[in-house]
DNA sequence: TTCCTTTACGTACAGGATGTATGTAAAACT
DNA sequence: AGTTTTACATACATCCTGTACGTAAAGGAA
């Protein structure tokens, strides 16, 4: 069998890390074969391993694109937000929550990233991404040294399990206000500690 | 070959389990093989599936037992707490960390438990365990029936992840009150929400 | 006590999944 | 034009789960 360019290769990659992304997102890591992702994609899986080397691999592949969408999310809505570092901050945490769940990718970001590939690198990565500006944000608040940590973890927790509830209620928009209120308590708490 | 009393099977079982407990909280579930556990244990892997039937009933095990163990501490804890409810929660809430902490069951309980036995049911647990006197206290604090699913769901996941976070940092003690001093903060928000 | 059923395992086997080694033909560079 | 490297497919080794079956003793019934 032939060889393809080195295009047609890139959109090799990209078609398996497309339906990797779709399968363990409605089956979950463990649920899925190889196999299936190598024949839903239309090739074997030699393409799967030459391209990502393992399922960890690939996995990991798929959760870093889908941080890189949720963080770009972030990003433009925290610009298009003004200049208030409070307003950024809300509306930021605001779009990663629609990010999150609209992606239907909650299930590989937020439950099975942190068992594949260990919490310890799955935090790093999200820290790397989304959290950096959680984190920059209640700097710029003043929040002190001991309590920035600590405080950035947990609302980044708070944040992930508002997302995991919201997507058990879909289309919810009551659901979805009260969350957004009540990350807004919080919010407002650790910016309020800061003073 | 023979077989043991009522008493030695008792045993035997409990035997499987906290070796399966020790194994699953060092090296995570996927990476521990029935074998492993058996073998540990002194026994084959007939015991284990004639005790636990699966891998997964095993871990599944595991966790209730865990749960059970931190939903005790957590509640001793309030129970000394003195009468007031917010005070109850405060210490409940520690007492959480500390238990959930010490026991070096963060990763088969916060980590691994969502991945493998699924989100939704590793909620309806925690739930049923740890999470109800967190329920209950901020309901009990007057926390209206909009506000009260997310917000229990957010300082949940806050929790979650200041163990986690602890967790990173054995022995320190100056982290461990950042921690409490950021708990206190998003707790008192929570309770003061509903005034 | 004797018989029968059930329990508590051990053993052997089947199936599926990961990963690796190897083959191959074309692309890409020299 | 020749050589190397790339992009896969194929075949194989290995491991792990789960199940089927065997077995011997415990526990109750007669």
């Amino acid at each position: 069998m032939p060889r393809a360019s080195a295009e047609d290769a890139a959109r090799t990659a990209r078609s398996i890390l497309d339906t990797a992304t779709a399968l363990f997102a409605e089956s979950g890591f463990a649920a899925v074969a190889l196999e299936d992702v190598a024949a839903a994609a239309g090739v074997t899986r030699g393409a799967v391993y030459h391209h990502y080397g393992s399922k960890r691999g690939l996995f990991a592949a798929v959760v870093a694109h889908l941080q890189e969408r949720v963080a770009s999310a972030v990003v433009a809505a925290a610009d298009q937000a003004g200049a208030d570092a409070s307003a950024q901050l809300r509306a930021g945490c605001i779009a990663f929550l629609d990010a999150v769940t609209d992606a239907s990718a909650v299930r590989t970001l937020l439950v099975d990233a942190p068992a594949v590939i260990g919490w310890a690198e799955w935090r790093q990565l999200d820290a790397e991404h989304s959290v950096v500006h959680l984190r920059e944000a209640l700097a710029a608040a003043g929040v002190t040294g001991a309590l920035l940590e600590p405080l950035t973890a947990m609302l980044s927790g708070a944040m992930n399990d508002a997302a995991l509830w919201l997507a058990g209620h879909p289309g919810d928009s009551a659901a979805r206000a009260a969350a957004h209120r009540s990350l807004a308590i919080l919010l407002d708490a650790a910016l309020a500690s800061a003073s």
